[in-house]
DNA sequence: CCGCGTTACGTAGTGCGTAACCATT
DNA sequence: AATGGTTACGCACTACGTAACGCGG
C-alpha cells in the first residue's frame, strides 16, 4: 500500500478514467493501470469496475482511508519542513465567508503586518491549513450548542473555538412572520428555503437537528457570497438559517431567533500542529 | 515518506537502537542505517541523533504524524481484509478492566455464543480495534459530563457513548470523612491518593479538571486489577476515584459523590469503522 | 579495542515507458 | 473503427545484504 498507488487510485477514482488520471499525475496509462493492478493485488479485492470506470465497494471503503493518510502524509511532510525554515513573506490567512472580517482583525499585526487573506470553502480549509497553504484558518459553521462544528476527520488540526453566537430565522422584513418573537424551528419544515451550504446552515442539517422531513430547498445558492444570499433571501424566494449578527446588519432583513435554539453559529480558529504532541502543549 | 521508512523510524526512536531496531524489523543494521538517511535526505531534517540514538524535535514532530499514519494503513488493510471473507470463530472483544462484564453482557448471542475477551490497556484497545485484533472494544475513562474519553487520535474507529455514570470518592469505611454527603473534589487536593491510571481517575486528570495542583501519589499503582485497587484503598494507603458502582459493591468502601461533579465515569463502545463512509451510513 | 552506526559495492527486484494487444461502444 | 484499459518487454533505478570503514566510549 505505497502511498503512490493510493494516491493514483484516488485519483482514478475521482476523474473516473485511467488515461485521464495518468494525465493528471505525470504517468503513462500504462503505469496507472500498473498501479492499480498492483495494489488490487496487494489487498486481493478488486477495487475499480472498468468501462465505466468505478470504485468498487471496497474501492468507496479504501477512499475513506486513502484521503486522511495522504492528506496526514502531505501535513507531515509541510509540518517538518516548515520547523526547519520558517517561511518569509506575509501571513496567509484561510476565512470561510462569514468570518473574513473577523480573521482580518485577529491576523492584525501578524509578521508585520503584511496579511494575504484567502476565502475558501469550508471543506477545504482545513487542509489548507494542514498542507502549510495557510498559515492559519478561521472557519464558521453551525452545531448544537456543545458539538465542534461537523465535518468528516481534519487531519492533524489544532482546533481552538473562537466564538459562539446565536442563529436566527432570516426573513424579509415584510415576511408575516417577522413581528414573532421567537419561531419553532420544526414549524418550518415546510416553509421555503433557500439552501446554501456555504454560507447559511445547510437544509439537511436543519433537517438532522429537527428530526423533520421538509426543509426543501426552493432555491439552491451554490456560491460563498454573503451580500448575495441576503439579497436572495430580502428578495423573498426563502428563509434561511444564519448568525444573528449578519442578519442585524442588513437592512430589508429581520432576523427571529429560535424558540428552541438546538443550533448555534460557531467559529473555530485552525492552526497546524503536531498531530501527537505530548498533553501539556505549551500555549500559543 | 515511504511507510517502510517512517515504519523503521517509529521502531529506531522507541528502541533508541539502529540495529535492536534491525533485528525487530528483520533487516540488517544496514539497511535501518539507509532508511534513517533516505527519510531524514527526504526531508532535509536531522530527526535521530546518534551515540546515544534519540530522535531530535524534528524527530519526536515526526513521530506524533507517522504513528497514526501507520495505524491508518493498517487498519485500512485489516478492513478490506475483513470485508473480503470475514472472518469465522468465536468474537473477539476487548474491554478495559472496569466494564468487562459489561463488555460480556453486550456481547451475548454474538456470533452463536462463542467469544474471546481480553482485558486491555485504554490506550491499546483503540488500536486493537482498529487492526481488527478485536472485533469490538469497550472502554472505560473519565471525563467532564460532556466530553468524550480523552487521548490522542484513535484512528479510523467509530466511537458510541454506552453509558455514563456518576463517580465518588472511594474511602475507607473507617476513614473519617466516609460519612460526610459530598466533597469537594478541591478540598481533597492535600490527601492521600492513590494514582491507579488504568482502573481509577488518574491524578493528572485530577488536576487538570479541578486545577489545583496537589493530588500526589501516595501509592501508585500500575496494574488494571480492580479487586487489588479496592484493597489497596479499603487498607487506607489513599483515596481513589471511582465509578460509584464498582465502590458500592465493596463491603469495606465507602464511596462519597462530589460536590460538583465536574467528571463522570464513560462507558464507549468502540467498532472498526470506515474513515469516512458518506453521512448517510446505514444502520447496523 | 569494541560496539555500533556509516559507507561502498554488487545483485536482485521493481517501477516505469514503449509498444503491441484486446475489449467494449 | 475508435477509445481506453491490459499485457509484454526492456531498461534504469532502487533496495537490500555483505563487507569494509570510522568514530566514540
Amino acid at each position: 500500500m505505497d502511498p503512490h498507488l493510493l494516491r493514483t487510485f484516488t485519483v482514478v477514482a475521482r476523474l473516473r478514467s485511467f488515461s485521464a488520471a495518468a494525465a493528471e499525475l505525470g504517468y503513462t496509462q500504462s503505469a496507472v493501470s500498473q498501479h492499480i493492478a498492483a495494489l488490487e493485488a496487494d489487498l486481493g479485492v478488486r477495487l475499480l469496475d472498468r468501462r465505466p470506470v468505478a470504485p468498487t465497494a471496497a474501492g468507496i471503503r479504501l477512499l475513506g482511508y486513502a484521503e486522511p493518510i495522504l492528506l496526514r502524509l502531505a501535513a507531515a511532510r509541510a509540518d517538518l519542513t516548515r520547523l526547519a525554515a520558517p517561511r518569509p513573506g506575509p501571513l496567509r490567512v484561510g476565512a470561510t465567508p462569514l468570518v473574513v472580517a473577523a480573521a482580518a482583525r485577529l491576523a492584525e499585526g501578524g509578521r508585520d503586518g503584511a496579511l494575504t487573506l484567502h476565502v475558501t470553502t469550508r471543506a477545504d480549509l482545513p487542509r489548507r491549513v494542514a498542507t502549510d497553504e495557510l498559515d492559519l484558518g478561521l472557519r464558521d459553521g453551525f452545531a448544537a450548542p456543545n458539538d465542534p462544528l461537523p465535518g468528516a476527520d481534519l487531519g492533524p488540526i489544532r482546533v481552538e473555538v473562537q466564538g459562539v453566537e446565536p442563529v436566527v430565522v432570516a426573513l424579509p422584513r415584510t415576511h408575516p412572520l417577522a413581528a414573532r418573537r421567537a419561531l419553532g424551528l420544526a414549524d418550518l419544515a415546510l416553509a421555503r428555503w433557500v439552501d446554501a451550504p456555504e454560507v447559511a446552515a445547510p437544509l439537511t442539517q436543519l433537517r438532522a437537528v429537527t428530526g423533520a422531513d421538509g426543509f426543501r430547498a426552493a432555491v439552491r445558492y451554490l456560491g460563498a457570497d454573503v451580500a448575495g444570499l441576503l439579497a436572495v433571501v430580502a428578495a423573498g424566494h426563502g428563509l434561511a438559517v444564519l448568525p444573528a449578527g449578519v442578519v442585524r446588519a442588513h437592512a430589508d432583513l429581520v432576523g427571529v431567533a429560535l424558540a428552541e435554539p438546538r443550533l448555534v453559529h460557531r467559529v473555530e480558529l485552525l492552526r497546524p500542529a503536531p498531530a501527537d504532541g505530548p498533553p501539556g502543549g505549551s500555549g500559543g
